[in-house]
DNA sequence: GTTATCGGTTAACTACAGGTAACTAGTAAC
DNA sequence: GTTACTAGTTACCTGTAGTTAACCGATAAC
């Protein structure tokens, strides 16, 4: 019973420390974003930029999710002296650290789909 | 540019693949639901029985999680020919292919909590 | 016949993620 | 003064995940 306890103990810890993971990754748009600007990294990817190549995400959402991901310092935000004012997004490198979580989500997704498919 | 569409085009491959993943992982109660049959796989883990468990659930969530779960052959069912009939649910062999997977989330938002604790 | 167990289903509701569109403020070109 | 660009914000709406509570048919004990 002690035992039991204790199992469920950290499994509930490990059960919070999903949810925080998947608040990052999980979502429609933060994943999308990160990528984006790992992929264009010697870029200036100022707000405008970001809207224009991540396909089909409002000004409301990327501004939000940009909060969130600076807020979880996923992404730095820097306000470019120029007129009119624009602002950069960056990955950091801390942001860099959730590919390879990723790689391993892309994995078992990708073997999942080939599974389903073959009916079992 | 062809390089860029190419990198685009696997990007958005592999954003499905995560989709997929989380469609399994998502949620409330999925990956709760298969961590209780991993750890208590010696058991006859009758509907009731997981419903007593797996604190907070309702019968409506657990019997559509468990269909979905089953549909992506990651538990099995077996009706019991006792009276009351009861039923029988295991996690696969392949339903504990998930773990590991969840095991790199673990451990990104166990980190991640600590980063942010720090203030950065 | 009443109560209890099993394994669910159904209907009505709530909360939140996300979408759409209009709007703001500051600056500059025409 | 009008238009256009920057980076957002605000209000309204919708769809879906999840909750609550009542209900179902089958079987058995009392």
């Amino acid at each position: 019973m002690k035992e039991q306890k204790k199992q469920d103990a950290t499994c509930e810890e490990e059960l919070n420390a999903i949810r925080d993971s998947l608040e990052v990754l999980g979502g429609k748009w933060k994943l999308r974003i990160m990528r984006h600007l790992n992929n264009h990294i010697n870029e200036t990817n100022t707000f405008k930029k970001i809207q224009r190549d991540v396909d089909g995400i409002s000004a409301k959402m990327l501004s939000k999710e940009l909060q969130d991901l600076e807020i979880n310092l996923l992404v730095s935000r820097t306000v470019l002296n120029t007129k009119p004012v624009t602002v950069r997004y960056d990955i950091t490198t801390y942001g860099q650290s959730v590919f390879p979580v990723t790689e391993s989500l892309v994995n078992w997704g990708l073997n999942h789909r080939r599974k389903i498919k073959q009916r079992g």
